[in-house]
DNA sequence: GAGTTTATTCCACAACCGTATCATGATGTC
DNA sequence: GACATCATGATACGGTTGTGGAATAAACTC
């Protein structure tokens, strides 16, 4: 057998390069040159690993996707070893927030890639359906077992307050990415709602 | 003198086509000799009222940018002969909710554009900026306007409020454009937040 | 009606893109 | 150490793109 690589590992060590230049000047303007100079290796690596372009770019979509789960899931764990229904909300929606250079990064692409999704029929279709709808379900979940627990009044509509969170991160992470505004005032707002369905933080 | 055409009115029909071209196929997939077909013209004719395919794709930008804030415009309006705070909200909040074609690629091609500014240096800056930073400007006034009335409670924060309508309304209506909801049921989520606010309608 | 200016078209060019072909280096087995 | 196989590189090709040049049609003035 000759020299054997890990192909999974090289893939996303072009996913990342890809990530990268989408970063840089755009997903629509990301061509396998680029890529492949990113990553330093010819363009003909990135063929021998991904066969076409849109599979390239289909791998990095899961990839990158991949990556802002376990961001929220970091963050998470980070909130305590036993976090409840506030820090939960909070981790996911704080993550939607990007307040350094690697998650504006990552978010400027996932937005891209949102919008491409938009028109693209190979892209389209469950994609950005099934995980948001997953991440809103397992939310208002949490936010009801808040409410069963008297830490949040009852008379709430747990699935509008969650729908409505959710929008305000993906909002304002837009918002912050354009530049209207900086992730500290963005957090401030999304405070604010949570302290208004939870009660002022530690008050 | 020759021949004499309305350069403005041919811009604008040449814009409206390349709306539809992005709307259809998504804006990075959009050519010269696609929008020139799509308006009825040759290529070079869309040079001759463009000097490049920037200037077209700023033109096209702002036309939009307008054509939405028109939208909004005719829904106060349509909310009656004088509308409050609360109807001014509804119909700019109602706006980014995408409920038929029209706006559907209308909102498909802005969001495609905001992307753009994302990364484009020639796009981005003030254009994303400005625009949203006024209108919520104006609404925090129109808000305010309420507390003063004493038509909404005095603790909130008029800003934080806003803020985060604005943001639910983007939000919602980008998930409203994936599929992960349709209006109606994004309508019911903007109109709980408004209804928590202001207390429910017509109560 | 000749002439000038505007509006419009056809066509070609240079650059770029994704992809395919062919060749070469590396590394394990027998 | 020969051979088979995987990994990698250099290069060429067809197609598409934005753009510019040259020419034609139309309409108004004098």
């Amino acid at each position: 057998m000759p020299k054997r690589v890990d192909h999974e590992e090289r893939r996303r060590q072009i996913a990342q390069a890809l990530v990268a230049v989408a970063a840089r000047q755009g997903l629509h303007a990301v061509g396998m040159r680029e890529v492949a100079a990113e990553a330093g290796v010819s363009v003909r690596l990135v063929q021998y690993y991904f066969a076409s372009k849109d599979r390239l770019f289909f791998y990095a979509y899961r990839y990158l996707g991949e990556q802002l789960g376990l961001r929220i899931q970091a963050r998470v764990r980070a909130a305590g070893s036993r976090p409840g229904p506030r820090e939960v909300l909070e981790a996911t929606l704080f993550e939607g927030l990007p307040d350094d250079e690697a998650s504006r990064n990552m978010h400027i692409v996932y937005t891209a890639y949102a919008t491409l999704a938009l028109t693209d029929p190979s892209m389209a279709g469950h994609a950005f359906v099934e995980g948001p709808d997953v991440l809103e379900n397992h939310l208002v979940g949490q936010l009801r077992a808040a409410q069963d627990a008297g830490e949040v009044p009852g008379d709430l509509d747990a699935a509008a307050e969650v729908a409505g969170l959710l929008a305000i991160s993906a909002g304002l992470g837009t918002s912050v990415l354009v530049g209207q505004r900086d992730a500290a005032a963005a957090k401030r707002v999304v405070t604010y709602h949570l302290d208004r369905i939870f009660g002022p933080r530690s008050g």
